[in-house]
Formats: structure tokens, C-alpha cells, sequence
RNA sequence: GCGAGAGUGGCGGAACUGGCAGACGCGCUGGACUUAGGAUCCAGUGGGGCAACCUGUAGGGGUUCAACUCCCCUCUCUCGCACCA
């Protein structure tokens, strides 16, 4: 039968292909990671999928390219450990269930049924043995169990603050899931609350996570920097002023205290605590508040108080401005408008004065107005360091050594102190939600908060409760949750009923996969490194989105240092490697539902099968980039797939018939130029893509590489047992070298040229050098850097020689005519240029 | 505003430390096989020109025998941070 000028056995169906390998490689467990001391490990790992319901290109994209490397690691003996599970607790299955009445549990456990499924259909090389769920009440008891240790060591503490507070979602949102004044998740606008909250101290680990930041060379700069940004240190001065006439003083922060002389007043950001006592018109305070640090305009207005600039001793104003934060630093600024923009603007506005106290080292056009304080002239502040002026006894310093010294005097006449300081703040981890791990805590009349002990738990979470969609969390009305007796007295006590932030779950997730199913298990007092982890541990090579540059990806460097200190591990970092992938795009946008620009993983392993979905989401961009998608470019992928299958199944008769048995290489001598051009080729194929996939995952160059290797092979006409061997090897290769990009066809036709074995447990080819090198090379001819000609000579020729090649050209004769030569340039193996003039 | 990255055919993208710009794929054009082609195979394909040649990597300058690559200026786009004192 017919079907598209093929016959029928020799299409490629994947329909029937994919699954049959599937089952092999699952029957046969080939995937499954045993620690074993004697092997070299490698850590693979893709961040895991919420399991939303489907899975989308983004994890076709995401999973394809970890699916790759640890195809290649394993070929090339690595011991791979490459699991694969669910961030299984959060907002969507509760909503699912106010909306359609099905338990979040069920809603949940269903979806990672057919992502599983999905998963599997991509051909994905994972040890599912170690799959995790973070709903699960095995591995939330750990969450509970950290919790507790921190506790116990004071890294979990409870305070009332002002949180973020999301509407939509009724819950509290951690510093970093407020983007834009907006929820991260809803995107709704987030406001503040005061509510008593649960806090992980993060802070307490900020300089060191801080400095190892420049030891995380194998993470993408961007990431690097914008952690840096996130932890936000700076290094200052807190000065007191005093306020005249008052038995008071306030404190302020400053960076730049080679400016102290200039400042000529102060700014109280409205929230801050003295604010009460100074502030006597209420009316404008409250004005003050309504635009309290709004990117608008710069408002405030003068307390009516006075304080003393402790270096000059000068009676300076002090203002209320909105613009002062008291999130950050002390709450209360010294304002230096000749030196701060926004000091500036705000004196301008308010006809403060404005004193000059630095100077450019080096006057320039730009600079040379700057003067005041009387003869005013200046457009803008100054920000740049420089040499003091009208700065007292430390005039004509420059400003890093006033700096030192201005502080050293602040910090004799005890007025102040260095202080370092941070923007990163604690993570509030409360939850006001039913789906996420139980802060096991219980509420005591007698004992107050009384931790739950060890051997309670997992605190399990109820499942008998109400989804209404209204009110607060379903756990509150939950009486046989609610109420329980104390652990330390035995009285009654009331549970605490707030959830974990889910990103708590993930932020360990990586090390539970190391534990196997056997379960995970970390030991009690006094702990020892898990040997397990010790193995496993860090992961090698992590990919995932940039969007938890901060997020996640802090979390899990700051609880891997909290696992550090409890004794459980003995590295610092959990992720050498770190590679992140860019955005899958179709129009334009980033494929959303909403956008309506989805194209469904589903339909297209259905249409064209696992293997071309991978192959193209893998050639299309380098994995770092954004990948545009194009229809086109997946029928390209299907098309370069059949073209090996037709071709392995026509060439497949004649190989049988005529050639000697073994697909190993031949050497050199004694074969045709056609034989030696595609021997050669294989080989630098070969080198090629193992470089290519070493030098950051360039898939794409490297499928371009099998491309040009199969275009060769397609124009090679074999005609005798010789010619058959080298074309034996050249499939092998191809096979060999494409397996981790489409395990499916590739396992399927390397079965078919006689091997047993799977494709996944052969050793990755080698090249050899010799068999890389070029006989001849195209010696590229310039006169004056342009092109003039070219002509084939030998390879490894002396550069006297190819300059004589060169000028021995006749077309180059005639070109150069009467021109004196001036200066010939040979590059070995490249070009000659000749440069003519006098 | 600050920080990071990017700008190359009609499109996605190649080009390692400066050395033939456009690999590979898509699309397009022509041809073959066809009742048919939105299948497959073959050939061509940056722009201009019949051609020899000229020209071309956001724009402008520079360094060099030689610049997509290095330096300076300008423009555009993407991402991150954003009153952090």
C-alpha cells in the first residue's frame, strides 16, 4: 500500500513508536538512580510543575532541555539522578474547589495523574521512584518539622506587622510576591495590613548570602546581580540630631556622610513613631500619609521643630516628607539638596537653602557653575564624590576618606554609629488559606505558644472541611482541627490555623529527591550528614524560568544553609548550575491562555509525535533565548525526522547484503574521496555536537550539525563492502549523537540495525582528531581586505608556500598588475592578504 | 533614572580567542515525479547589476592589513530594580 509515495513500514509512525519505547525503557527501569560512591555523579534537575491541570510548551520546552542533559550524562557515564515531581499545595485547587465543589485534594491528585501521563508521553528519562508531592502529608511533615528547628533556634519567630495583604486571594503575600504594587499571583492591587504573622529570619543569613554571590559562576549573571540587588546592602551612618528645644533626639541613616555639613534640614517619613509628639496639624499629616511613598510628587510640610546639625551646630527645619520610608533605614533622613536630587527638588520646592560642601575633583564644562550657598547657580544636585568644602576641619578631604573620618568622629563624640544595612527583609510565611502545610504551632491559655513536638507529627491537614469562598480560612471553622489539648500542660489549646507560603515547599524539594522510596528521613540529635545527600548533593545542572530569580531560588539558598547549621548537609549551595530557559512565544506574546495564543502539547504529540515536539522547541532558539513558536518550523522537525527514517530503512537492504558485520570506525588509507569526505565528516560531526552541548547547551547548533552530517549521507552512494562501512558508521553516529534530542525514533532504528541494547545505555561516541582534520583547505585569497579569490591547497603547507600559492594565482596576478606588493598576511589555514600600495 | 542583555536576509537563527557574513531550518522561485500536491526529490535564494563588479551585520565616527566581533558617540527594543537616603 501507498501512502505518500512511501510504503507504509517505512514512514515514521510515531503513533505506534513512542509509546512501544516508552513501555521498554519503563519495563526495564532504566532511568532509575542508585547512589553508588564508585561512580561520578550528576544532579539533573528541571523545577518541578504545579499541576495546574495540563502542562504547556513552557514544560515541553523546560523538561526537553533537561531531558537532554541527562540523556548526554548518562552516556557519558555519569550516575544521573533526574526526578521529577509536584509543587502540589496552593491557590488554584482551592479556587477550583469554591468553583466546582471538588476537594482540593482531588483536584490536585487528578491533575498530577494526567501530567504524569503527559510527561511520560514526552519520552522523559525520570526515576519516578522518587516522586514527590508537597501535598502529601510524608513530605509536609518536614515543612513542620524545619519549622520547629527554626523555632527552636530562632529563625522562626512571630511578630504583628504591616503585611501585604491581596484582596483577591485573602491572604498575606511575602515581600517578593509584590510586583509592581500588585499580586504576583492575581494580579490585583495589594494593600497593607496589620495582622500578626509567622517570619522565617532570613536576614539573619543576608551578608552571607550576599557574598557567596560571587561564587555562583555557574548562574546566568543576570540572576547573580538581581539577587545582589534583592539583598540591597549598603554600608552608612546613623547620626542623632538633636531637636532643639526638646529632651529628644532623632536618628537618621546615611550613605554619604562626606555630606553631613550640607545638610540644611531633616525629613520624618509620616509613619514614624515621633510623628505623634511633634506633629501638631493633624490635617496635613494625614495628607502626607494619603501620598506616602507614591511615585508621585514630593510633598511636606515643616514640623514648626528645629534640629542641630552636630558637626556645624546649625538650627536646621525639620520636615515631614512623604517620600521618606520607614521601611528602610531609620525612618528619618538628613536632607543635602546640594548633593541629593531629591533633596533638591524637594528645597527648590519649599525655599530651603542649599549648601554646596563637594566639589569635583576636576571641574568640567558641566560642573563648573556649581556654587552657591549665596550666589546659587545650580541646575542640579551634584551626586558624584569629590573634595570637601565649607566642611569644617575636613575640608579639602576627598569624600572616601571624609567618609571614614567623619565617621570616626560621629562615633567618638558618641552621636551615632556605622551600620550596615539591608533591603532584604524577614519572610512572613503565614498563609490565610485551607491548601498548604499547617504551622504547627498550638495556642495555650496557660503556656502561650507551645510548639507541637516531633512525635506529633505530621500536623495533617483536615480534609472534612467547607469550601465557601467566603469568610476567612475553611480551618477556622474546622472545630475538630481547631481545638486540641496542649502539648506542655495538657489544657485546652487552640491550633493555629494559618498555611505555610507553598514557596516553603519547594524550597527543599531538591533534597528530598535524593531520599528515594524509602521515604525521607532526616536524623535526629546528634545529626550526621545524610549520606544520601551527601552523594547527591548539590544538584549539577538546575533549569527552570528567570521569573524565581529572587523568589525560589533565595528560599532554597537560605534553607539549604538552615539544613547546613542543623548538621543535615555539608555544602552551602544547592544549585552549581544554573540555566534559564527563555519564554515559549507565538505572536509576539508569551503563550497565555488569555492571549489565546496556546498551542496544546496534547495536539501536537498527537499530530507529530514526542520526538518532534522536542526536536524542534530544541532547535528553534538556544535554550537561554526566547522561543519563537512557528507551525513551519515544527513541520521542518517532522520532516528531518522522516528523512533519516526513509533513509536508515532504504539503505537498510544493501547494508544487510554486502557489508561486514560491526558499525566501527575504518581508518583512512585506502578508501575512496567520497569515503574519506564522510568519514570525516561523521567524526567532526561528532566533535561538533559534544562541544556544542559543552559550550551552554547549544542544542540547536549542534541539531544543525546532524543536519549537514544526514545531508552528506544522503548524497554518499556506497558501491562496495568499504563504501558500506563507513556509511554502517555514519548512521550509528547519527544515532548515537541525536538520541538524547529523540530518544523515540532513535532507539527504534537502532534496534532495527541489529543492535539489543537500548540507544540511553550506550557510551556517548568519541572523535578522533585525526579523523577531524581537513586534507585540503579552501585558501581564501584578499587584496587590501577584500575578497579577490579562492583556490584549494593542501593542508599543513608552510606559509612561504601559501603565500606563493597565493601570489601564483593568476586571477590574482591580474588584479595586482603593477601595484607594488607592500606586506603579505598569511593566516594558517585561513586566508591571504595581500596589501598593495606605496 | 539605575542595572543587565540585545539589535545580522522575508522569518527563526549561525559565525570559537578580530580572518570567506548569512551554517542549519522555515519561507519563496524554478524543475522532476504526478489525475492532483499543502507529499517527496533536485536546483536556486541578502540587496543591486546581463556581467566583471559594487554593496551590505540599528546609525555615525575610530583602531587594524582585516571589524557582526575591539574603542567612542547616538538611536531602538527586551528584562530586572526603582523615592533605599
Amino acid at each position: 500500500m501507498k501512502v505518500g509515495g512511501y510504503t507504509l513500514e517505512e514512514r515514521f509512525e510515531h503513533r505506534t513508536v513512542e509509546p512501544k519505547w516508552q513501555k521498554y525503557w519503563q519495563e526495564r527501569q532504566l532511568y532509575k538512580a542508585t547512589a553508588d560512591k564508585s561512580a561520578k555523579k550528576f544532579y539533573c534537575l528541571e523545577m518541578f510543575p504545579y499541576p495546574s491541570g495540563k502542562i504547556h510548551m513552557g514544560h515541553v520546552r523546560n523538561y526537553a532541555i533537561g531531558d537532554v542533559i541527562a540523556r548526554y550524562k548518562r552516556m557519558q557515564g555519569y550516575n544521573v539522578l533526574h526526578p521529577m515531581g509536584w509543587d502540589a499545595f496552593g491557590m488554584p485547587a482551592e479556587n477550583a474547589a469554591i468553583k466546582h465543589n471538588l476537594h482540593p485534594s482531588k483536584w490536585t491528585y487528578e491533575n498530577m495523574t494526567y501530567m504524569k501521563a503527559q510527561l511520560n508521553k514526552l519520552g522523559l528519562s525520570y526515576d519516578w521512584d522518587r516522586e514527590i508531592a508537597t501535598c502529601s502529608p510524608e513530605y509536609y511533615r518536614w515543612n513542620q518539622w524545619f519549622f520547629i528547628r527554626m523555632l527552636e533556634k530562632g529563625l522562626a519567630y512571630r511578630k504583628t506587622s504591616y503585611v501585604n495583604w491581596c484582596r483577591s486571594c485573602a491572604t498575606v503575600l511575602a515581600n517578593e510576591q509584590v510586583i509592581d504594587d500588585k499580586c504576583w499571583r492575581c494580579d490585583s492591587l495589594v494593600v497593607q495590613k496589620e495582622l500578626e504573622q509567622w517570619f522565617l529570619r532570613i536576614t539573619h543569613y543576608a551578608e552571607e548570602l550576599l557574598k557567596a554571590c560571587d561564587e555562583l559562576t555557574g548562574w546566568p549573571e543576570k540572576v547573580v546581580v538581581m539577587q545582589k540587588n534583592w539583598i540591597g546592602k549598603s554600608q552608612g551612618l546613623e547620626v542623632d540630631f538633636r531637636i532643639d528645644g526638646m529632651d529628644e533626639s532623632l536618628r537618621i541613616f546615611t550613605t554619604r556622610p562626606d555630606t553631613l555639613f550640607g545638610s540644611t534640614f531633616l525629613c520624618l517619613s509620616p509613619n514614624h513613631p515621633l510623628c505623634g509628639k511633634l506633629v501638631s496639624g493633624k490635617a496635613e499629616l494625614e495628607k502626607i500619609i494619603a501620598h506616602y511613598g507614591k511615585e508621585d510628587e514630593k510633598i511636606g510640610f515643616h514640623t514648626g521643630h528645629f534640629c542641630i546639625n552636630p558637626m556645624n551646630a546649625e538650627k536646621i527645619p525639620l520636615y515631614v516628607a512623604n517620600f521618606v520610608l520607614m521601611e528602610y533605614g531609620t525612618g528619618a533622613i538628613m536632607s543635602v539638596p546640594a548633593h541629593d536630587q531629591r533633596d533638591f527638588d524637594f528645597a527648590k520646592k519649599y525655599g530651603l537653602s542649599i549648601r554646596v560642601v563637594i566639589e569635583p575633583e576636576q571641574k568640567s564644562e558641566k560642573n563648573s557653575e556649581l556654587r552657591t550657598p549665596n550666589s546659587e547657580l545650580l541646575a542640579e544636585a551634584y551626586e558624584d564624590a569629590g573634595v570637601l568644602v565649607n566642611s569644617g576641619k575636613f575640608s579639602g578631604l576627598k569624600s572616601d576618606a571624609a567618609k571614614e573620618r567623619i565617621a570616626e568622629y560621629i562615633e567618638e563624640k558618641g552621636l551615632g554609629k556605622r551600620v550596615v544595612k539591608y533591603r532584604l527583609r524577614d519572610w512572613g510565611i503565614s498563609r490565610q488559606r485551607y491548601w498548604g502545610t499547617p504551622i504547627p504551632v498550638v495556642y495555650c491559655e496557660a503556656c502561650g505558644i507551645v510548639p507541637v513536638p516531633e512525635k506529633d507529627l505530621p500536623v495533617i491537614l483536615p480534609e472534612d472541611v467547607k469550601f465557601t469562598g467566603t469568610g476567612g480560612s475553611p480551618l477556622l471553622e474546622s472545630e475538630s482541627f481547631l481545638h486540641t489539648t496542649c502539648p506542655s500542660c495538657g489544657g485546652h489549646a487552640r491550633r493555629e490555623t494559618d498555611t505555610m507560603d507553598t514557596f516553603v515547599d519547594s524550597s527543599w524539594y531538591f533534597v528530598a529527591y535524593c531520599f528515594g522510596r524509602d521515604g525521607i528521613a532526616f536524623n535526629s540529635e546528634p545529626r550526621t550528614p545524610n549520606p544520601e545527600l551527601s552523594y547527591w548533593m548539590p544538584v549539577d545542572q538546575y533549569i527552570g524560568g528567570v521569573e524565581h530569580a529572587v523568589l525560589h531560588l533565595l528560599y532554597s539558598r537560605f534553607f539549604t544553609r538552615v539544613l547546613r547549621d542543623l548538621g543535615i548537609i555539608s555544602y552551602s549551595e544547592p544549585f552549581k548550575n544554573l540555566l534559564t530557559q527563555g519564554m515559549v512565544i507565538k505572536d509576539g506574546a508569551k503563550m497565555s491562555k488569555s492571549k489565546g495564543n496556546v498551542v496544546d502539547p496534547d495536539y501536537l504529540i498527537e499530530q507529530y509525535g514526542s520526538d518532534t515536539s522536542r526536536l524542534f522547541s530544541l532547535f528553534a532558539a538556544p535554550p537561554e533565548k526566547d522561543l519563537e513558536w512557528s507551525d513551519k518550523g515544527v513541520e521542518g522537525a517532522y520532516r528531518f525526522l522522516n528523512r533519516i527514517w526513509g533513509f536508515v530503512y532504504r539503505t537498510q537492504k544493501s547494508l544487510e547484503a554486502g557489508s561486514p558485520p560491526g558499525y566501527d570506525s575504518v581508518a583512512m588509507e585506502g578508501i575512496s574521496p567520497a569515503c574519506r569526505k564522510l568519514l570525516r565528516k561523521t567524526h567532526q560531526t561528532i566533535k561538533k555536537v559534544t562541544t556544542d552541548i559543552e559550550r551552554e547547551y547549544h542544542f540547536n547548533t549542534a541539531i544543525a550539525a546532524l543536519m549537514e552530517l544526514v545531508n552528506e549521507m544522503n548524497s554518499f552512494e556506497p558501491k562496495d563492502a568499504k563504501d558500506m562501512q563507513i556509511m554502517k558508521f555514519a548512521i550509528k553516529n547519527t544515532l548515537l549523537l541525536l538520541s538524547p534530542f529523540t530518544p523515540h525514533i532513535t532507539e527504534e532504528l537502532w534496534m532495527h540495525i541489529g543492535n539489543e541494547s537500548s540507544i540511553s545505555e550506550q557510551k556517548w561516541p568519541e572523535w578522533d582528531e585525526e579523523m577531524v582534520r581537513e586534507e585540503e583547505v579552501e585558501l581564501v585569497t584578499q587584496i587590501n581586505g577584500k575578497l579577490r579569490g579562492k583556490l584549494m591547497i593542501p593542508c599543513g603547507l608552510p606559509d612561504e608556500e601559501v603565500k606563493a600559492c597565493a601570489l601564483g594565482d593568476p586571477k590574482i596576478k591580474e588584479i595586482i598588475g603593477q601595484q607594488k606588493i607592500r606586506k603579505v598576511i598569511v593566516i594558517k589555514g585561513r586566508l591571504v592578504n595581500i596589501v598593495t600600495g606605496e
